[in-house]
Order: C-alpha cells, then structure tokens, then sequence
DNA sequence: AATTTCTTGACTTTTTTACTGGGTTTCTCT
DNA sequence: AGAGAAACCCAGTAAAAAAGTCAAGAAATT
C-alpha cells in the first residue's frame, strides 16, 4: 500500500463530503474550497474513486457527488487504494529484474516490507470514514512509549494490537 | 515517519552488515556489490547512520563499518529515521501555513494520520535487526483477518507495498 | 438555449530519488 | 617514507514520480 499525500487529499475530500449528511450531492468546488485542494486536482481524484464505486456523481445544475454508501461502510483503506491505484507487485527494491532471492541476506527484509505492508492496511481498513467523522480514532499514542527493542525482545505482537473501534486495530 | 526506498535500502544494508557476525569492519564496497547498490549512494545513507550513531566507522586499509551495537538492540525504526531524516513535523497537508485547525472537518483527518504513524512506528520498534536476520518476522496476515468494518465488504486484498518509490511521512 | 456541473486527456511544474565524480583524510603495510 | 586502500565530504545532475494546471467536451437541469 502507497501512502502519499494525494491518498491523504482523498480522504480528506471523502472525509468532508461524509460531513455533509444531506442526500443532496456536493459539488466539487465545494469541497475543493473547503479543503483547499486544487479543483483540476480534485477531478482527477474524484475520477478515480468514483470508477471504484466509492462515489456517485449527478451531472448538471445542483449536480455534484455524494458517497455511494454510508460513510460507516467505507474503509480508509478502499479510499487510499482507489487513489494511489497502482496496485504493483511487490517488488523488492527498484526493479531489479531477478526479483529478490538472491545470494546472501539480500531479502531477508522482504518478510519485513510484507508485513509492515499488512500492518498499514489491516489498520486503515479497521477504520471507517464514519468512524473519523466521529472522531472515534482512539490513540495509542501515550499508552505504549515506543519501547526500546533491546536485551530482551518483547512479544512483537504487544505492540501491534490494541482493541479498535470498530474493528481491531491491525 | 517516512517510508522510501532509501529506508529500505538503509535496513538492507545494516542487515547486510549484521550477517558479517566477524569483528572485522566491513568495506562498503562489498555491501554495494552484494545489495547492488551504488556505492556512492550508500556512502550518503551510512553517513546518516553513522551521524545517528548506528554505525562506527574504521579508516583505512582493512577498514570498513561495523554495527556499533548488537543487531538485538537495533530498532528498524532507528534505521528508517536515521536514513529517511528530515522528521519535519507532521504537518497536515502540504503545507498550508495556518496549520490544520481549520472549519469544517478540514482536519478530522489528522488524528487518523497521527495515529496511522504511530502503528507503523510502533511495529518498526518492534522489530530488531537481529529478528529480521534471524527471520523472525511473524506475520499477522492470515491470523487476523481485516475486520470488515462494515456489513458485507470483501476482504481487503494483499495490500500492495510499502511505498513504490515515494512514500509518505506517515 | 444556457448554465452548471461532471469528464477526459494531455500538459507543465515541482520535488524527490538515485546516482556520479572529484577531491581529501586517515590508516596499514611494505 | 611512500603507496595504496579505505572512509569521508561535497556538489552537482539525470530521471522519475508526484502534484498541479489547462482546455475542450458531454450530460442534465433550469
């Protein structure tokens, strides 16, 4: 999973399009305001979640988008996909051509990439876009001071899991 | 947090030189021939590590770099910062000046993204060099299972890397 | 018919990454 | 002492990706 800003504009954009509860559809100069973010760039976005069904659009007078269901059943996660789009392989490093098995420790880190990769996603597809209209994103933050990995290795796991809102978190 | 390949490159080579288990320095040549990275590239990212106290140095002929610790009391999360750097504050988006205390929901999002980077930094601190050396790396995929977060949504797929070449500040 | 809005594609700018090369210093070995 | 092997340092650059812009067009409502 990609997370660049363009995936942040997007959810953020979602995000305010959610907070306008009425059926009505939102026009992107709205939002565009709003967030302040580029119309153009807006569209392009807007472009592509809709093709991933996350949207609805009306044309015309009063047109606009509106979410194409409750805010409750859309992930973060289906949103920074739909934006960053290039579902890649995952390749190990830049490109090289004979993959990543090679001599030596060279992808010893592939586990670690691939599961770092499930720990980002598992955790932005256990919160919904309702969830962040809320404000129901529960922080970790202070209750596990980043723990030095020295001497003794704590179960890797403590730090990974703590009960979400909706889902568990990653 | 930031996720490039840069920190990706960093962490292939510190485990590259945690495989050496010898005393001896390693040269940098050899690091850049086994992990095909140009050699003046890792010169720039081992003189961060060093700055940042991960790595000692040792001039000369037989010289090379060594671990400064035991692979145990290296933190994945020491590498990525140490290479990746720049820890400018988490700023919202681009760089608006006024902050992100916005109207509207402008930044409802910010919590999500606080807390999303302190996942990632939370598993990365859970990780030591020697775990990824000694494939210790567990993975979560299968054991949970993406929660759905709402009614009847697929299974969020394989999610697909850790940033393809710019990643994000997390 | 006219206006509002989405839709599309190509295009430009900016930023970042990845890499190169030159030169200097420090050390070891002969 | 001198030669050479390595770390160091700096500045610059080519390419790629991301971020943003522009302009023409199509649908629907008024």
């Amino acid at each position: 999973m990609k997370l660049t800003t363009k995936g942040r504009y997007a959810v953020m954009a979602m995000v305010d399009l959610a907070t306008c509860v009425d059926d009505k559809p939102v026009a992107l100069s709205d939002i565009a305001d709003r967030q302040e973010i580029s119309q153009s760039y807006l569209e392009q976005l807007f472009a592509k979640l809709r093709r991933c069904g996350l949207l609805d659009s009306v044309r015309g007078p009063g047109g606009g988008y509106m979410l194409s269901r409750p805010a409750a059943e859309i992930r973060i996660s289906d949103i920074i996909l739909a934006a960053d789009e290039p579902l890649k392989a995952t390749r190990c490093h830049t490109g090289s051509p004979q993959g990543c098995i090679g001599n030596r420790g060279r992808c010893l880190t592939h586990d670690l990439w691939e599961e770092l990769s499930q720990q980002v996603h598992l955790y932005l597809s256990s919160v919904t876009l309702d969830d962040v209209v809320n404000k129901r994103i529960i922080g970790t933050a202070g209750r596990f001071n980043a723990q030095p990995a020295a001497p003794s290795i704590e179960t890797p796991q403590a730090a990974t899991l703590v009960g979400g809102s909706v889902a568990e978190r990653v």
